[in-house]
DNA sequence: ACACAAAACTAACACTTGTTAGTTTAATAT
DNA sequence: ATATTAAACTAACAAGTGTTAGTTTTGTGT
């Protein structure tokens, strides 16, 4: 897994285009121009434009899978899974907003086997956060909800989080994390 | 105002190819394709791609529009106003998910003054929304957190509820209506 | 049966797409 | 200095894009 100084240079640029633009509406003269080289000279440092969809999204999948797998096998109360979850989710996205946003968009435009592990490793995260809140049910420590509109009403704010982020971005991080936690915990009446 | 028949049928199905593979990913040779014609024969009915794009996504942000305001104008207390607002995205997403896809996601491919008219919709509707949640904390009748958190934690469950409507579709509506009112307002624990 | 309009067709356009081949320039090591 | 390698370049490709022009087919009302 060596990755250059320039390869890294590309995948930055082409992610913050991908962010605001697309993957598919982003071509590679686009990136190739932000980068003031031609687009034929991008092939020299990576294999094409799948591969640095496949890098931005799968890289940051594998982060969540493994932030998630330390937390669900923690000997913490649900609870507290959720709010480390919370938290984990916060600071993906205060420090990789643009991978996170081609991991919420541009995910189904992978191909092959990059496309089948990303929506493997998307399925088991969800199934882990499922299991934490069905816990939490059973504990008495969470309401008695339809756990899928726990899940998703949780994981949506997470999810969507780097786009409000980004606009509204003089929030500060830790005053986020603690209104966050209380919000989506405690609800807000 | 007059829409034929056709150009009904096109739009829809545009609307769920642009849904499942994004505006841009989707050509007018493939829309054709789904209707069993020929690209060229799309132009009998529509001017071209982007006036898909823009009956799609101007229709709902006015239908969106006209909801906020007459809620916001009504007498209710704040938290009635939110469960209202909860309640009209739960019916748009249940009657109109694949415009509201591509509300979400292909906005931005919206050009000139229909880019911009959309964006002053948009912020507007914010604002109203963010004026509700302020009265509801001078009111007492909302916690005291940050308004922007309160706003988009209910924003982006209610705004990407059609990703998980169509995948765990069997929820009965009403059911959802009442757990993500209660999860939204008084939280999980 | 005939005229007319709606809606399909074929063929092509100008342009953009991702990518490759081959070449030249720049940087580094011996 | 010279050889080697990295990284840029030019030029072009085959395929796909949205769209237009002109023509034929289909359906409807008289």
């Amino acid at each position: 897994m060596k990755v250059s100084v320039r390869k890294r240079e590309i995948i930055k640029v082409a992610s913050q285009l991908f962010k605001d633009k697309g993957y598919n509406a982003v071509s590679m003269r686009d990136i190739a121009l932000e980068l003031g080289i031609k687009a034929a000279s991008l092939y020299n440092h990576i294999e094409g434009k799948q591969e640095i969809l496949s890098i931005l999204v799968l890289d940051l999948a594998k982060e969540f899978t493994l932030g998630m797998n330390k937390i669900a096998s923690s000997e913490l109360s649900p609870t507290q899974k959720i709010e480390q979850l919370i938290e984990m989710h916060i600071d993906i996205t205060v420090t990789q907003s643009e991978a996170l946003a081609a991991l919420n968009n541009d995910w189904m435009h992978l191909e092959g086997e990059d496309l089948k592990s990303f929506i493997e490793m998307r399925d088991d995260y969800e199934e882990n956060f499922r299991s934490i809140i069905k816990a939490g049910i059973a504990n008495k420590e969470i309401k008695n909800y339809h756990p899928e509109v726990i899940l998703f009403s949780i994981l949506s704010t997470l999810r969507t989080l780097y786009l409000w982020y980004q606009k509204r971005g003089k929030l500060d991080v830790n005053v986020l994390k603690k209104d966050m936690v209380a919000v989506l915990l405690k609800g807000i009446i």
